[in-house]
DNA sequence: TAAATATATTGACATTTATACATATGTGAA
DNA sequence: TTCACATATGTATAAATGTCAATATATTTA
């Protein structure tokens, strides 16, 4: 079967409830806003992030654990600061569909 | 400015709640199946894909509404059938992502 | 150990969403 | 117009989710 073929193929339901819950888990502005700070900035703290989207710092805390439970996004602890950033290979893609999208 | 740069400016709120509309409408296992089966068969009918499915046809009906109210789909009709098909630009590219994942 | 800072967790409440079923609307043929 | 079929809409209940405040945990410094 040649490459083209295999790219098309019918996905199956395991594959669509995974990818679906990805895209539930992008579906809301403050999670999207905290990928795309992510992207643009790399590594960056809670606070960090609770500063540039200027929401409460427990909502972002929750928020970020959820999307690195889901495996989109990492976490390393530095002293007393833990820094969040990208782990998931396709964000960077996705991002520059919506910021495609944005310009058209 | 260069198109590099252009491409990585911060997305306004206002996009963000556009785009995380699209994201949370794809994060439902059934949409996505929807709308990966236009994707892999073209333009289909609401009984098709209800049968392609298994769901039963009203709540078939529902979601392709949703998807067609916000951009994502379009329909036409003719004779007692609705033929729905994709309309959005960027669902394609998506979809590829979604089965590059599916292959890795 | 105690205090200060950064982060994570919990609980309560309101809102949204999913799901299933019944039924209404619209279309073409008899 | 009446019937049969395809699609759309409405309703009710259960489940999931968002939001926010309070509080707990962890780490560093005094």
């Amino acid at each position: 079967m040649s490459k083209a073929q295999e790219q098309k193929a019918r996905l199956s339901l395991e594959m669509l409830e995974f990818a679906s819950g990805m895209f539930k888990m992008l579906g809301h502005p403050l999670r999207l806003q905290l990928v795309e700070l992510l992207d643009l900035h790399g590594p960056t703290t809670v606070n960090g992030l609770a500063e540039l989207t200027g929401q409460a710092q427990p909502t972002v805390s929750l928020y970020l654990n959820r999307l690195k439970g889901l495996g989109l996004l990492g976490s390393r602890r530095e002293g007393k600061e833990t820094y969040y950033f990208l782990v998931h290979p396709k964000l960077p893609i996705l991002l520059d569909c919506v910021r495609d999208c944005s310009l058209e």
